[in-house]
DNA sequence: TATTTCAGCGTACAACTGTACGCAGAATTT
DNA sequence: AAATTCTGCGTACAGTTGTACGCTGAAATA
């Protein structure tokens, strides 16, 4: 197929990112990543990595972007499944457990680096999570009328969870997880419920 | 001092594990450092670590029983508080946040390796996460006389939200470090309430 | 069509890595 | 006193890293 030269550009770029992403898979930090191994993944020679971005740090943080918008995306998902009736809170834990398994990479890159080495990728990871947090707030205050105060701690708690949880998950075989889901969907009652009396007071 | 070789030894092991949790400050993962780095800040010649270590996985693992040993100590300190008297929960997140800004290493390790690159350092973590969660969970059914199966899951609900909240200690300064631990307080009152109303249906 | 731009390559180099090997000399045992 | 054990050191080497530099050839522009 025929390409014009920017077109070309942005696909080897994607080559790039998706490279680093494969390389995630299992044993590396993003921080750990070399160049060389990167472009080597991409098949592009290492000192044109440098056409792309100016660093590895760039990369990184693209990466952080790309996932937390995966994780917006995740967040819409939750809310269209859950317009069509069921549990709030057992429809939001499956469709995340979901989205960890089907993206384990992507779920494994925020993970690390939210409690990784760079202190410009942990910011990047924490205001991703941050948006999140408040997304889920706004929900909670919009559809259980609780103080917007109250709300907030709540979802935070429930992230917190989710998110830690989470991490377990991608250790775990397909009935663990399930097994987990249950649990965490105990938990995350235990928040709303405690969150809900706590107000009453 | 005069001293004899296993002694002389064990204290060049020692600076060697010095060494190591010297270097995670800031900006190292545990797989990510090398023996030489470790060699030169414990001042002795990279091929000497060889006579202590076989690797630095093993290296790694050690620091990670040492870290368990120091929850273990937190959680034991905790206790002895609250014996003097006062809200459990408040002590509790009192002392955690302690214990974390005076031994900031310490809990790096914890967290980094929790979500790291080498599965055994992850498994590793995770026991020591399991010991702390039931011994909580222990407590909570002697105090609080909920249900084993309850309690536990409230165990580990608790612990999530706190080692998540100590991982956005780490970068905080004191005063955010406060407001974070009154965030806490209230998140797991939530949990501790939930659990309980829960237990009554 | 002639000129310019620029993505990608290959070579090169200094810095660093893990670790094999053999030696020195003090502590320990015989 | 003699023999043995063993911690720590220095040298050495092959492998990997980031990146500077200059070239090529196709695409874009004039």
């Amino acid at each position: 197929m025929r390409m014009n030269r920017q077109q070309q550009k942005l696909q080897t770029r994607q080559k790039l990112i998706d490279a680093a992403f494969a390389l995630l898979d299992e044993n590396k930090t993003l921080t750990a990543i070399s160049l060389r191994e990167i472009a080597r993944e991409a098949g592009i020679a290492p000192t044109s990595f440098y056409r792309h971005f100016t660093d590895i740090n760039e990369l990184g943080l693209t990466l952080v972007d790309e996932s937390g918008l995966a994780l917006r995306q995740l967040m819409r998902k939750a809310r269209q499944r859950i317009e069509k009736g069921g549990s709030v809170i057992e429809i939001s834990v499956h469709t995340f457990m979901e989205f960890i398994t089907q993206n384990k990479n992507v779920f494994r890159l925020l993970l690390r680096e939210h409690t990784g080495t760079s202190l410009a990728f942990r910011s990047a990871v924490m205001r991703e999570i941050q948006y999140f947090t408040e997304e889920l707030s706004d929900y909670i205050v919009s559809h259980l009328q609780l103080e917007p105060q109250i709300a907030h701690l709540q979802a935070e708690a429930m992230v917190r969870v989710v998110f830690s949880a989470g991490a377990e998950a991608l250790d775990a075989s397909q009935l663990e997880v399930n097994k987990l889901s249950d649990r965490v969907i105990t938990q995350l009652r235990f928040i709303q419920l405690g969150a809900s009396s706590y107000q009453l007071k």
